[in-house]
DNA sequence: AAGTAATGATGACCGCAGTCAGTGACCACG
DNA sequence: CGTGGTCACTGACTGCGGTCATCATTACTT
């Protein structure tokens, strides 16, 4: 074994403990691992899993943001590379539906799971912070650079809030129904509608994307 | 003391339990509260708690709930007795904007947390059955009694899973937030824009209420 | 009245997430 | 060197939510 650093060698660690804690999860589902269970599988005390992380909740967390944050970004690329010089209620539409498509790709129960704890880190008081999703940024500035074509009272902070709370409430919808339908259709379905009421449509529907 | 009915004696047990956690949740906030301390304060034993009880989450669904349903249910006769007639737009309208401002009323933590307590429930797997709200009945039968009025694609079902999707969308944004906007003013632009886009206006801005 | 079933109530017990006083390897500085 | 301090790491321990075999009392049956 080569000679590490001190750092080296807590990151090596903080990285086994999130690997052997996806591995079991996406295996056992959550509910069924416990920390105990990841500290004998890493080889690692439990003790050292609350040096790295603040929770089991941590895990998840870390795990489906990062997650959804690369497939976010990377199918938004696709979309620019693939069809440059939309109009902007499409771009916008595609940014949010990318978000219900993760969803699903991520699964009911870890998409569930997530929101949950998320929603969790507010319970307490106000002393949590919320995790930043960095991709929400892309949203934010499609809807400023396209802000004269919207017709509504809102502005530009107040329609990306509106829109994000749209999808946040459809992907609850779908958690409270047990996943009972699919965010790709039915979702985008809404998706669409609250679109439309902020940018006026262009003309013919989506092109085929995925 | 009088005698009782086996059925009443437990109603009344129930009952003891319920309003003691209540009481102790109000007091020290949810976290606080341990079920041991309800069961010592309610003078019950821990296991007739859980007799009673599937678990301590209950508690605050049943209140939380039982109290929207009746602020909900009472807010919207009070409104049709004060103005009859109004346009479908505004009836829906009225009718999704108290179901904020029942959030608003009481507060941030509690709201956040039966928020997440029922989307908890659903975490575990398809077993568990989710808390159906009756008064949802009433805003259904709405939508259906104007569907003719609609400008949409969506069909009745549709419009009312988008339009109870939006406000629970805003009611997690603004759990999100920590509770940092109104969800009476800002809240309710949401939920207009929302509106407003199912259902066409009609003249005029919402007449006071309240 | 005697036997039996049903049900509310019990509290010792379990497994879990999370804690904390302590240990030893490493590192900066004299 | 050595030595004092830091930091990753440890695991026995705590307190919690929740369980379950059991009891006690009421209600039903014959």
């Amino acid at each position: 074994m080569e000679k590490y650093s001190r750092m080296e060698k807590a990151a090596a660690t903080k990285e086994k403990i999130f690997s052997t804690a996806v591995g079991l999860i996406k295996e056992k589902g959550y509910a069924h691992v416990t920390v105990s269970e990841i500290c004998r599988t890493a080889g690692i005390a439990k003790g050292t899993f609350y040096v790295h992380y603040a929770s089991k909740e941590d895990i998840v967390r870390e795990s489906y943001y990062g997650d959804m944050g690369r497939f976010v970004r990377q199918g938004w690329n696709e979309f620019l590379e693939r069809f440059p010089g939309r109009p902007a209620q499409e771009r916008v539409l595609r940014f949010l539906l990318l978000e219900l498509e993760f969803a699903e790709y991520a699964g009911y129960e870890l998409t569930c799971l997530a929101y949950f704890l998320n929603l969790g880190a507010c319970v307490p008081g106000p002393s949590e912070h919320l995790q930043k999703r960095a991709f929400s940024q892309t949203l934010h500035q499609e809807i400023s650079d396209h802000i004269d074509e919207t017709r509504t009272r809102l502005s530009a902070d107040g329609i990306f809030t509106y829109l994000e709370s749209v999808v946040r409430g459809v992907m609850a919808t779908w958690c409270f129904s047990n996943g009972s339908f699919s965010l790709k259709d039915e979702g985008a379905d809404y998706l669409k509608c609250a679109v439309e009421s902020i940018f006026p449509t262009s003309g013919g529907g989506l092109p085929a994307f995925r």
